[in-house]
DNA sequence: AAAAAATGTTAGACTATTCTAACATTAATA
DNA sequence: TATTAATGTTAGAATAGTCTAACATTTTTT
């Protein structure tokens, strides 16, 4: 695959997450390139098998092309933590150097670049990285109240939608993927001592914590 | 500069090393790639002020190529030992990976290898990193035997071609480019206790020391 | 439902990099 | 020196990726 073909395939991959159908015009205004550059290489895309494609039909990925898209995802994930953990890098800088890197065709440097992390399962941000085949880690969400003290957490849902509950979790700044770490479990009404991505700490009550579900 | 123009340069600037003079044909032998096809880059790297080119006269880096191309070379050499000494791998598994990184554009990325490096002046092989400016370090080859103990040195030449010196060079297998670290000296007879090429211990006499010329 | 707006597609052109086939020049040899 | 061999150049075509201008279809609005 060409550096091009894999940057629209990660371009597809993300226009396929938040649920909407893909259609030329947003591939065109994410990647910033004219609709009918587009055009053609969606039908390249298409005789490859990595999309599926019908004239005037929204655009799917394939599994052969999501499992591609899901491989370059991990090497950008991966080369992200790998430069802000091992290289001190900060976390804004990150991305452009990591949208370069992500395109090395080298098995034996990311896998090196995957052990010296730790094989991690999520980013920095909460968001998961596939594994070495393109499967994402199954993501079975556990309520908050149910986790253990000292570990990190990515907030992934909640079980409650009282706009009062809601109010108080954008009070305190947490949203989807907002990491939290549970410092400390009160023996006696299970509350919760937290820091709220790396920042904030705050005491969660134990029903707030049933609430919340995390990864 | 395009990755291709890139790779050209690399392949001028090696080719202007071994004092030949720089033909199509051996640029084309080097980079496996047709006669007309690099007839048709050195037109357009002379366009660009890259390099000297006159119909079948021989090619010449200008200046301002030289200094390109040592920039790349540059990203190579500091990746190949970041690659081996921050990342573990094996000097043969490195170049491979190097040519790809080596084209990524990013300052801030190199100067932080350059840095984890500790700014090192020559790759494994004695081989000198240029600066960020596209120079090449002042090679003034200095006696080992006036050199410091406790610090590690690159074979750079000999002050004498008996052959039973070179022989016995040969013996601790000590070539151009081999490392020399000075583990202790004997104030006595000036003698060195060395390590070459991070392996072989063995003691240097003030006579041979006195003869190898090192960076 | 008809007109207008938005979106999608085709046609044709351009650049970069590559190739093969044919031709030109320089170098080597008989 | 005259041929032959080696090397270099030009011409013309192919592919990937991009564009603009023009045309087609679908969606939205009136």
């Amino acid at each position: 695959m060409t550096l091009t073909e894999e940057n629209y395939l990660k371009a597809l991959h993300r226009l396929s997450q938040n649920g909407e159908s893909i259609s030329v015009k947003r591939i065109a205004a994410l990647l910033d390139i004219k609709m009918p550059t587009v055009n053609s290489m969606v039908k390249n895309l298409s005789e490859k098998k990595l999309i599926k494609y019908e004239k005037y039909k929204s655009i799917e990925l394939t599994e052969k092309g999501r499992k591609q898209a899901l491989l370059i995802l991990r090497k950008h994930r991966l080369t992200e933590l790998f430069l802000k953990d091992v290289m001190g890098l900060g976390w804004e800088e990150v991305h452009d150097i990591a949208e370069q890197i992500e395109h090395l065709q080298s098995d034996l440097f990311f896998n090196r670049v995957d052990e010296m992390l730790g094989y991690p399962k999520f980013d920095p941000h909460g968001e998961p990285i596939p594994d070495s085949q393109g499967r994402l880690p199954q993501l079975k969400a556990t309520p908050l109240s149910l986790c253990q003290s000292g570990k990190k957490y990515q907030l992934s849902g909640v079980l409650n939608n009282d706009a009062s509950f809601l109010t108080y979790l954008n009070s305190v700044d947490l949203q989807l993927g907002s990491q939290i770490e549970i410092i400390t479990i009160q023996e006696f009404d299970k509350s919760m001592a937290v820091k709220l991505n790396g920042k904030t700490k705050t005491v969660f009550s134990a029903l707030i914590c049933q609430n919340l579900l995390v990864l």
